[in-house]
DNA sequence: TGCATATTTGCATATTTGTGCAATAATAGA
DNA sequence: TCTATTATTGCACAAATATGCAAATATGCA
């Protein structure tokens, strides 16, 4: 594995294992829409400023994405994006070959 | 999800979100059979104190287990394990019923 | 314009984390 | 027993991180 890829996954990873963050990730996974920030705030007992913080480290990771709506800012969870990349590093442990682009099946058979 | 589910999940993906101990989980991964940790030294740039400090890391989170041989100790990836719980947060992520254990298989039909 | 709401940013701080070095422990082999 | 090898632990330290409060910013609405 690459180093660069390495150093991605493992800021991914890092972004996820932290115990709001990640229960902003599930609040985000079982809502239909997307929330904005006060909304989110409910499920974690921290000041509004420090969601605002943690939104931003899972926004730079590409984890969320937001809507800019007004004042407001309604953020979503990237759920195919994150998953695909469990999914791959699933794959890897397993020893299956992960494909890492479309160029790449070709090598796979 | 269950407060004590999320902070354990957030302590495995801490635990994995990690330059050099990713870096050590990709070894093992690689690895066909258990590597003692002189051995795993090589893939990081880093004191053997801090591999042993890792190792012990992905230990604790039952990443990865170890044989005892002698003075030396093999470390090998628990890779169904650490592959399962990933495939259930990504599961998860995309909307899919998740099973925690297999008594709860009955309800998913 | 003035006020309320939503969100971010600056600052300070306590805690955690990753790291290296040296010492220690455990064990194999001469 | 003595020595070499493998691995862990104690200590110190710098850097990163999570947090709260207060201020600033952005926007909607009266």
């Amino acid at each position: 594995m690459n180093v660069d890829d390495t150093q991605k996954l493992a800021d991914l990873l890092k972004a996820l294992g932290e115990f709001n963050r990640l229960s902003l990730v599930y609040e985000l996974c079982d809502a239909h829409h997307p929330q904005n920030a006060m909304c989110l705030c409910k499920c974690c007992e921290v000041d509004s400023s420090v969601v605002s913080r943690h939104l931003k480290t899972l926004l730079d990771e590409g984890i969320v994405g937001v809507h800019k709506n007004g004042r407001e800012r309604a953020y979503f969870l990237n759920r195919s994006l994150l998953a695909e990349t469990l999914r791959s590093f699933a794959d890897k442990i397993e020893g299956k070959e992960v494909k890492t682009t479309s160029l790449m099946e070709a090598e796979n058979g």
